[in-house]
DNA sequence: TTCTTATTTAACCATTTGGTTAATAAAATA
DNA sequence: TATTTTATTAACCAAATGGTTAAATAAGAA
């Protein structure tokens, strides 16, 4: 790929990723990229195609190796603890990605509607044996979803008032996540195994 | 009040709490509360300010009568539990809360510096004694806070994507909060009580 | 009523913003 | 080398946006 281009998509990143889509200016992309706002348009059009080139492999980078993990032989729980385990590593090196992500669904929900998103059927399945075979116990999946994402992803979305309720540095902020991988071991436990 | 700065304040909440700051145009404001848009200014002065009016309102919001629970005689769980369903009740009054405040912090932290938030202390000192008391598992204060914020809020923030992944409606997504109110006190109970 | 103050409007303004263009430099190709 | 294609720049543009102003109107106070 021609390195203009590359520049332009690695500060894209930065600026989308840190200011949301109306928080970002196309100068600042190019000032940050050291190149003319011009090539912008040169190489991706507008804002939106721009936006939506990195919207998308974020957005598919929010949804990691899990089926890797998923495809794994053991049971459901066990599989739930790889999987937080690794995602909180993979967040905490992308804090900023569950609230960029999720703002982006939000102001435009057809965005993401042609992606990818066959995981959760694997899941399910998955789930459904292992309550059939008595190792787990029975809930709305629906909430199965939903709290083993907030369990990983809330506490980044809520960096700025964590740290400010708790008085916290950044530095105690990740090294609250670090410790956040055992806590997330031991709640999916408690919530799933019998 | 005035009945014109009403309808801008009222305006003003629906498009800032939608569209956060930066995507909030102040025309649009004027066209939702039907006045012309020199009003705003006249009784606002500016953009900024008319946010912070309406950040500050929904900030101490976000925080609701948790001091009136805390203060109830019974143990630490039991209260969480109270003040679990209250506030999913609370969020599923004001879904669109959350992820404004996130936001609004995020994009500038110095802006609730000068907010109250003296919670923690009346929440930290209740757990404390209880664990004495043997009441309650022993966590991380900052874990149980992070977690117990997440298991209300989460749903919430992640809404858009949530109905997404999962098919469902509106109807569908306030059902499934409904249920969330027993699964968080169920869940609460299961990880904190001994 | 008359005078003063508060409220409202339409037109206007300066700046910002996404986007374009025409000229030019640099490669690639013939 | 001559020619065509690709990459880059500076200047420019139109629309949008937050904000202002001066005049008009409504409302109160005297």
């Amino acid at each position: 790929m021609n390195p203009t281009e590359e520049k332009i998509l690695l500060a894209a990143e930065q600026i989308f990723l840190k200011h949301g889509y109306d928080g970002s200016r196309m100068q600042a992309i190019a000032d940050l990229a050291e190149i003319n706002k011009a090539m912008l348009h040169y190489y991706f059009r507008s804002k939106d195609l721009l936006f939506e080139r990195i919207f998308k492999e974020k957005f598919s980078r929010f949804f990691p190796e899990i089926e890797e993990t998923f495809q794994l032989d053991m049971n459901f729980v066990d599989k739930l603890c790889i999987f937080a385990e690794k995602y909180i590593d993979f967040l905490i090196q992308n804090p900023y990605l569950p609230l960029f992500v999720l703002n982006s669904i939000n102001k435009n929900p057809d965005f993401s509607k042609n992606l990818p998103l066959k995981m959760p059927q694997l899941l399910l399945q998955n789930y459904l044996e292992d309550i059939d075979k008595g190792l787990c116990k029975m809930h709305n999946p629906a909430q199965i979803l939903v709290t083993v994402l907030g369990i990983c992803a809330f506490p980044f979305l809520a960096k700025p008032m964590m740290t400010l309720l708790l008085g916290a540095s950044d530095e105690d902020f990740f090294e609250l996540m670090h410790q956040r991988k055992e806590e997330a071991k031991i709640q999916i436990r408690i919530l799933f195994e019998v």
